[in-house]
RNA sequence: GGCCCCUUCGUCUAGCGGUUAGGAUCCAUGGUUUUCAUCCAUGUUACAGGAGUUCGAGUCUCCUAGGGGUCACCA
């Protein structure tokens, strides 16, 4: 089983994402269930139907899961598994207040040392544990021997016990940590392969040492994402507003930081050769130059009847119409700009006036031509309008813009829409 | 600051002891196109720096610099 765990507390951005779509792509190769665990644990930083969105996004990028749940719905889980380690003597209470731990803290940064839990309740005696009226949290006793993980991105992962201490797994207010209640999750959900942000890569000897600790057997195998740098600068949302597609976005996602057969491909395509193992250790950047060209590419591909609804149509001319301007437009935002004014009410400016409202006419006088070429010799023959003006004004009649480029092409796909567009 | 990871054109990458250091994108130029774009061709641009190992180093070792991550009762 693969995971995808968000935590509901803002934008999902391209990073997260990337984290999506690895997990999802696994989960078909190794032909395992995908579940999405929603990481609700702060009460504080949640946002209100943030889940929902983000479960929308998953849809709408084409990755199916099997199920959704919450993790603060497990708490009752969590909490038997810390009771469970504590009556193993594998976790014990602590009463050190938040004074002296930041106390401690400080000292050692003074001291230029790496701040550890200096284990100062692990062996209290069991009378000032059972009558200590104090609040306490409840911490697991630090590992005794190296943890070493296998890492698909980094190879081998090692951490000696002089790198862990005693961590918290339950707060004050006997609420799990999310430490804790992540790696019970994992264990409970049967989790075999996790691709994560590489900032969680501290957490996960934590994370199996609980499970260590809890006589869980199954090798659970990592892959830590290095960074993308400028991830902030991108939420999907905005992404989508300004005109990518899904299919692109996934594209260029599975293509940063990798070595893939072609650059332009589709998710299930990816899903035949990916190899996670390919992966880049190093930190990359995103750049959105890239996307657009991809986006370009993927626009190009889509049918015409398609096309033409990401610019709010459902007629086949106006995707092939779309597709002329698609030659030097990567987004369908910029499409819509271009496709809009036609059917729009014109502002025509005031050098060309009387020569559009001549053509008008003319046009509406017209019988229906096939080609640009007699569409254009006729009009110059009954207005005798100078051929430069001629196309200016034409140009600015059937598209909004005066300097229109591509006027013979879009006219073929625009000729049975003349009557409406010029009225 | 401690610990971990990383460093090849602006960007994303190939390379795994002997290459004119390759590709993609960007940029520039030329051709095509009545014009722009497309398309085609051509071109500029990279091994972070230093020391070592070796007949030979982008590739192995060490040092320096730079980047990323982490050191929470955040996820």
């Amino acid at each position: 089983m693969l995971r995808f765990a968000p935590s509901p507390t803002g934008d999902m951005n391209i990073e997260d994402l990337r984290i999506a779509l690895f997990n999802y792509i696994i989960a078909k190769q190794k032909n395992e269930n995908f579940i999405v665990r929603i990481e609700d644990t702060n009460k504080e930083k949640n946002i209100e139907g943030e889940d929902q969105r983000i479960l929308g996004l998953l849809e709408l990028f084409g990755l199916e899961y099997s199920q959704v749940v919450y993790q603060t719905q497990n708490f009752r889980f969590h909490s038997a598994m810390a009771l469970d380690l504590l009556h193993n003597k594998k976790a014990f209470n602590c009463f050190c207040s938040d004074e002296y731990l930041e106390k401690k803290q400080k000292e050692a940064q003074e001291e230029q040392k790496t701040y550890r839990y200096d284990d100062a309740c692990m062996n209290l005696p069991p009378e000032l544990v059972i009558d200590n009226e104090h609040p306490f949290r409840v911490r697991i006793k630090r590992p005794t021997s190296p943890i070493v993980f296998k890492d698909y991105i980094r190879g081998e992962v090692n951490f000696s016990i002089e790198d862990m201490e005693s961590f918290t797994i339950l707060n004050m207010d006997k609420t799990p940590t999310q430490n804790f209640a992540s790696a019970v999750d994992d264990m409970l959900n049967d989790i075999s392969i996790i691709v994560r942000k590489e900032e969680y890569i501290e957490d996960t000897p934590k994370q199996i040492h609980i499970r260590n600790e809890l006589n869980y057997q199954k090798e659970i195998v990592y892959a830590h994402l290095p960074a993308i740098k400028n991830a902030k600068d991108f939420t999907i949302k905005t992404l989508l507003e300004d005109g990518f597609l899904p299919a692109a976005i996934s594209n260029y996602l599975v293509l940063l930081g990798n070595e893939t057969p072609q650059e332009i491909f589709t998710l299930s395509e990816a899903i035949d050769w990916f190899n996670i193992e390919k992966i880049a250790p190093s930190s990359i950047e995103f750049d959105l130059e890239k996307l657009k060209k991809i986006n370009q590419e993927h626009l190009k591909m889509l049918d015409n009847k398609e096309l033409s609804r990401y610019v709010g149509f459902a007629d086949a001319s106006i995707g092939a119409l779309a597709k002329v301007y698609l030659q030097d437009i990567a987004t369908t935002k910029e499409l819509r700009s271009k496709i809009e004014p036609i059917f729009a009410k014109k502002t025509i400016p005031q050098e060309l006036q009387k020569e559009v409202k001549l053509l008008k006419e003319t046009i509406n006088q017209a019988t229906h031509f096939e080609e640009f070429e007699d569409f254009k010799n006729y009009l110059l023959k009954k207005t005798a309008i100078e051929e430069k003006k001629l196309l200016e004004s034409l140009s600015i009649l059937l598209t909004g813009f005066k300097d229109e480029k591509n006027i013979q092409e879009v006219y073929k796909h625009l000729k049975n829409y003349l009557g409406e567009i010029i009225k």
